[in-house]
DNA sequence: GGCTTATTAAAGTATTTAATTGAATGATCG
DNA sequence: CGATCATTCAATTAAATACTTTAATAAGCC
C-alpha cells in the first residue's frame, strides 16, 4: 500500500501523455489524413509537407501512446488509427475548442464563409435522398483517399479538378459534396464553385471518417 | 481566396494549443479539482502541493485556450470548468488512454486492486435505491468539495477519518462510496475499509462531476 | 489615502521538444 | 547472396516550456 509516486499522478501522467501526443498540429494533420483509411510513411509525408523522416518520428510519437497502429505490408509499413475512440476524442477536442476558442469562432467566420449559407446536408438526409436517386455524391478528396473507402456510388472529383471535370456530374441532380471532416475546405470550395456554375450544390455534415463511424455502407475500390 | 498560411493548419494549431494545455499532469489534477466545484487558487495550490505562483500560471494556461473561467469575488479568483464539454473532452482522453495505453491498464489493476471484486453501482441503481433507503450514500471527499455540491442525503466523511468515525453510518443498510472520478483511488479505500470493519459496501460508478453531468439532483452547503 | 491580502507579471535557469542530417536496419527481389 | 528500397535510429541545433524567485498590481478595509 506504499504510495510515494501518488498512483493519481502516473495515472495523470499517462493521460498527460496521450494529450501531449495530440498537442501538435502537424500530428493532427496526420491522424486527419489516417482517418480517412490506412496509409504509408511515405504518402503520408507528401501529403503533410513533411520530410519523411520527420513523420516518422511523429507517427512513433502518436504509436507510442496507443493512438495509431502500424503493420508492414511488403517492403512499406502502414499506418492508420487504433479505434474509433480515436475519432471521438478528435471530435470532442474540436467541439471544445470550436466552443471556447475565440480564434476558432474567427477562422470558421473568416475562411469558411457563409458557413451557415451552406447549410450541411445530414447523413440520415443524404441516405434516404441517395435511396430516391434525388442527389449525387461527390466526394471532393485525393483519389488515394477516395480508394481507400468512400460513399457508396459518389464519384470522385478532387475540388481542384472540378471546373474542368464539370461534365462527369449529371445536371439532373442536386449535388451533395463531403470530403475528410467538418473543417476541411475541400468541400466548401467546391460547392462554391459548383453554385459559381449554377448548379444546386450543398455540403454533407462531417466528412468520410465520421461517415464510417456511424456504421453506414463504405465502398471500397480494389486495388 | 488566398491561402499562404494554411487555414486547416491554423486550425489544428487552435486544436492543438487545447490538447497542449491537457498535456500535464498537474494541470489534469487541477482539472479534475475544479470539476468537483469552483475553487480558489490558493485552495488549488494546497490540494495540489503546487506553488501558488505556480498554479496560478497553470491556471492561466487553461484559462487561455478556454477551459476554464474565473470570476472575483471580493479578494479572492474563483476558478471553475467552463462547460460540460470540458467533462466530456476529459472523459474521451480518458477513454482512449484507459483502451490503448497499457501502463494505464497496469496502474489499473496494480493499484485498484481486484477492480471488478469492487463492482461499482450505477448512478441509475443508487438513485433508485436511495429513494428506497435502502444504501447510505458516502461522500468520502474532502469537506470543501462536499460543500461546493454533493449527492443529496450523502453524509461526508473523508477517507482518513473513516476508521475513527465509522459509528456515523447507520449499520442498517450498505454503504456505497463515492469521490471524485473514475479514477480516485478514495472511494477504493473506503470500500476496502468498510469491508475490513465487516461492513457491506460498495463504489458508485464514476464520480461526482460525472453525477452532476448527468443531471441528477445536487445538494450544496450554504457557506 | 495608506495598509493588508491575494493574485498576476517578469526574469532567470534547467529541461524538453521539433526538425534536419546522415547512417543503420531489415525486408524483398533479382 | 548481395543490391535496393522504405523506414527508423542517432546526433545535433534551435526553439519552447516548466518551475522558482522576486516584484508589481489590484481590490478591499480601516
Amino acid at each position: 500500500m506504499s504510495t510515494q509516486v501518488s498512483p493519481k499522478l502516473s495515472m495523470l501522467e499517462q493521460f498527460a501523455a496521450v494529450a501531449k501526443a495530440l498537442s501538435s498540429a502537424h500530428r493532427l494533420d496526420l491522424l486527419e489524413l489516417m482517418a480517412q483509411g490506412e496509409r504509408g510513411v511515405e504518402s503520408l509525408a507528401t501529403a503533410t509537407g513533411l520530410s519523411v523522416a520527420n513523420t516518422s518520428q511523429h507517427l512513433q510519437v502518436l504509436r507510442r501512446v496507443g493512438l495509431v497502429v502500424s503493420r508492414k505490408s511488403g517492403p512499406h509499413v502502414l499506418y492508420r488509427l487504433s479505434d474509433d475512440d480515436v475519432l471521438a476524442l478528435l471530435a470532442s477536442l474540436r467541439q471544445t475548442a470550436e466552443r471556447h476558442v475565440a480564434e476558432v469562432d474567427r477562422l470558421v467566420r473568416g475562411y469558411f464563409h457563409e458557413k451557415d449559407a451552406l447549410e450541411a446536408v445530414s447523413r440520415d438526409d443524404l441516405m434516404t435522398r441517395m435511396k430516391d436517386g434525388l442527389v449525387i455524391v461527390l466526394d471532393v478528396r485525393p483519389p488515394e483517399e477516395y480508394a481507400a473507402g468512400h460513399v457508396p456510388g459518389s464519384i470522385n472529383i478532387p475540388v481542384k479538378d472540378l471546373k474542368r471535370r464539370l461534365n462527369e456530374l449529371p445536371e439532373s441532380a442536386e449535388v451533395v459534396a463531403y470530403c475528410r471532416g467538418p473543417y476541411c475546405v475541400l468541400s466548401y470550395e467546391a460547392v462554391a464553385a459548383l453554385r459559381e456554375q449554377g448548379r444546386t450544390a450543398r455540403r454533407m455534415e462531417d466528412g468520410f471518417p465520421e461517415w464510417r463511424a456511424a456504421g453506414l455502407p463504405v465502398e471500397e475500390t480494389a486495388r
